[in-house]
DNA sequence: CGAGGAGCGA
DNA sequence: ACGTCGCTCCTCGA
C-alpha cells in the first residue's frame, strides 16, 4: 500500500505531496502543477525568470539535491522495533500513575490533554490569577504551568505527564506506525523547499525533531540503528548560524573570536558583564540566550520571557550586544533598508525570500517583517551550506564506490550509516566537504564540523 | 475535517 | 505585539 504514495518520476523515487500547487516565497504561481520535485524546481525556475534572477547558483543547487534527496529518501534508517516497543510499555505505564496521582488531588477524572479543563481546574476551581491570554481563553503552555508549579505541586505533574503523552503520541506511536513491515526500516520524506528560508523539512514522520534529551527521550533516540555490521557518523556544524552571522556582517569582534578559537557564548558573556567578571554559568546562560536571540531579530521583551527577567534587564543586554559588535546593527540596519527598497532579502548564494510587509503600514506586521528578514540570510545562507555539502558528498561516494551512504539531515547535521572500515574515509571526506563550501572564506572564518560515531543515533550525537 | 493549543527539533 | 524556521499530536466543534 505505501508505494502507492510513489511515482516514478525520470527513474527517481520520489513521494507526491497532498498540495497540487507549488508556491515559493510570498508569490504563488498561478499555475497547478503535479507536486514533484522536478516540478517545484521548475517553479522556481519561472520565478527567478520573472524576477530577472539569472545565473542562478540556487537553481542549480535544487536541481542537483533532487536526486540527492532521491537517493537519501531510497535508503531509509535501521531501527529497534523491540526497544521502541518495550520503551511503550514503560511510559504508557508510568502515564497511567501520573494520571491516577493527578485525578487523586483533583477530586475527579479531568481530561489533563483538554487546554479548556485545565483552564477551569487553575482559574475557576483553584482560584489562580491567570498570567496570559490566547485567542480562546487563558493559557495553560509550559511557561504558565511552571510559574503554577511554584506554588501547586498539581502542575509540576501535569508538566510530567504532558512531556510523557508528546514521547508516547508523537515518538512511540508515530514511530511505530512509520516502521516499514517488510523490512523493520523507517522511511522520511525530504521536502527541499519545505521552509522560506531555504531550510528542508522533513515529513511522514518528521526526522528532525526526534528528542535529544535523556531518560525516555534519549531511550527513543537509540532506537534508531545502522544496519548490520555498520555504524552511525554523525557530522554537525559548530555554531554555524552565529558564525554565518559573523561572516555576512563582517563584524571584527565576532569574526577575531572564532578566529581565535574562543567559546563565543563566553566572549559575548564577557562583554556584557565585563572582560574580569568570573563568568558563572548563570551568565554564560544569558549570553547564550542573547546570542542566539540576535539571529532571531529578539526584542527585550522576548528575551525577558526566555531568561525570566524584567524587560528593562534584558533590553539592557540586547543593547550591550549591539554595543560590542557594531558590525552586526550596520548589517541588519543596511539589510533592513535594502528589504524595504527591493522587497526582498537574500541569502550569500543568492537565494531570495520576499517581503513585502517591511513597508507594512501596521506596526506589529512590520515588526514580524523586519524578523523574518534580519532572520533569512542567516538561516537560509547555512541552509545553503549543507544543500552544497550534500550534492558534493554524494558525488564523492558514488565516485569513490564506497559503501556508506548519507541517511539523514537536521538542519546543520548529516547522519551516515558507513561499515566501521569507512570510519577514517568517511570523517575525512565529511570534514572537508562540510567546512569547503565555505573555503574561500576560511582564512578570516573558520567554519567548524564535528564528528562523532555510534552504534545508535543517541550515541553518535 | 479543520482550527487552536501545545510541544518536539534546529 | 512582543525571537526564526518547521511537523505532529490532542481536543473540540462544525
Amino acid at each position: 500500500m505505501k508505494y502507492t504514495d510513489y511515482a516514478i518520476i525520470s527513474g527517481l523515487s520520489a513521494r507526491r505531496g497532498k498540495r497540487d500547487f507549488v508556491s515559493f516565497a510570498d508569490q504563488e504561481l498561478e499555475i497547478v502543477i503535479e507536486d514533484t520535485p522536478e516540478n517545484r524546481v521548475n517553479a522556481l525556475g519561472q520565478i527567478h525568470a520573472k524576477n530577472n534572477i539569472e545565473d542562478s547558483y540556487i537553481l542549480t543547487l535544487e536541481s542537483e539535491l533532487i536526486s540527492v534527496l532521491s537517493r537519501m529518501e531510497i535508503q531509509w534508517v535501521g531501527f529497534d522495533k523491540t526497544k521502541l516497543s518495550d520503551i511503550g510499555v514503560r511510559i504508557r505505564w508510568d502515564i497511567k500513575k501520573l494520571e491516577q496521582e493527578i485525578y487523586e488531588i483533583v477530586g475527579e477524572n479531568i481530561n489533563i490533554n483538554s487546554p479548556k479543563q485545565l483552564q477551569t481546574l487553575f482559574f475557576e476551581t483553584l482560584g489562580i490569577k491567570p498570567l496570559r491570554k490566547n485567542k480562546t481563553g487563558y493559557s495553560v503552555d509550559v511557561d504558565v504551568l511552571e510559574e503554577i508549579a511554584k506554588t501547586h505541586d498539581i502542575a509540576r505533574l501535569i508538566l510530567e505527564y504532558r512531556g510523557l503523552m508528546k514521547l508516547s503520541g508523537t515518538y512511540v506511536d508515530g514511530l511505530m506506525k512509520a516502521i516499514d513491515s517488510r523490512d523493520g526500516r523507517i522511511h522520511t520524506t525530504y521536502d527541499s523547499l519545505g521552509a522560506a528560508t531555504g531550510r528542508m523539512s522533513s515529513n511522514d514522520p518528521n526526522l528532525q525533531n526526534i528528542p535529544t534529551g535523556n531518560g525516555y527521550a534519549r531511550e527513543i533516540k537509540e532506537c534508531f540503528i545502522p544496519s548490520t555490521w555498520n555504524i552511525l557518523l554523525v557530522a554537525d556544524y559548530s555554531q554555524v548560524e552565529i558564525r554565518v552571522l559573523a561572516f555576512l556582517s563582517k563584524d571584527e569582534s565576532l569574526i577575531s573570536a572564532f578566529q581565535n578559537g574562543e567559546d563565543i557564548h563566553m566572549r559575548t558573556a564577557k562583554f556584557l558583564f565585563g572582560e574580569n567578571t568570573e563568568i558563572s554559568s548563570h551568565m554564560r546562560r544569558i549570553a547564550k540566550s542573547v546570542n542566539f536571540g540576535v539571529i532571531y531579530g529578539i526584542t527585550g521583551f522576548g528575551l525577558a520571557k526566555t531568561l525570566d527577567c524584567n524587560t528593562w534587564e534584558a533590553q539592557k543586554y540586547v543593547d550591550a550586544f549591539y554595543e560590542k559588535y557594531p558590525g552586526v546593527r550596520i548589517y541588519y540596519d543596511e539589510l533592513l533598508e535594502n528589504a524595504r527598497k527591493n522587497g526582498y532579502v537574500e541569502t550569500y548564494f543568492g537565494r531570495r525570500r520576499y517581503i513585502p510587509g517591511v513597508n507594512d503600514a501596521n506596526k506589529t506586521m512590520r515588526s514580524i517583517a523586519e524578523r523574518e528578514a534580519m532572520n533569512m540570510p542567516v538561516q537560509g545562507t547555512a541552509a545553503d551550506m549543507i544543500k552544497i555539502a550534500m550534492i558534493e558528498l554524494d558525488t564523492k561516494i558514488r565516485e569513490k564506490q564506497l559503501v556508506g551512504k548519507m541517511i539523514l539531515q537536521v538542519h546543520d547535521e548529516l547522519v551516515f550509516d558507513i561499515p566501521l572500515s569507512e570510519k577514517e574515509i568517511f570523517e575525512k571526506m565529511v570534514r572537508e566537504t562540510m567546512e569547503w563550501v565555505l573555503k574561500n572564506t576560511w582564512e578570516f572564518l573558520p567554519i567548524i564540523v564535528d564528528i562523532s560515531t555510534g552504534r545508535n543515533w543517541a550515541e553518535a550525537k
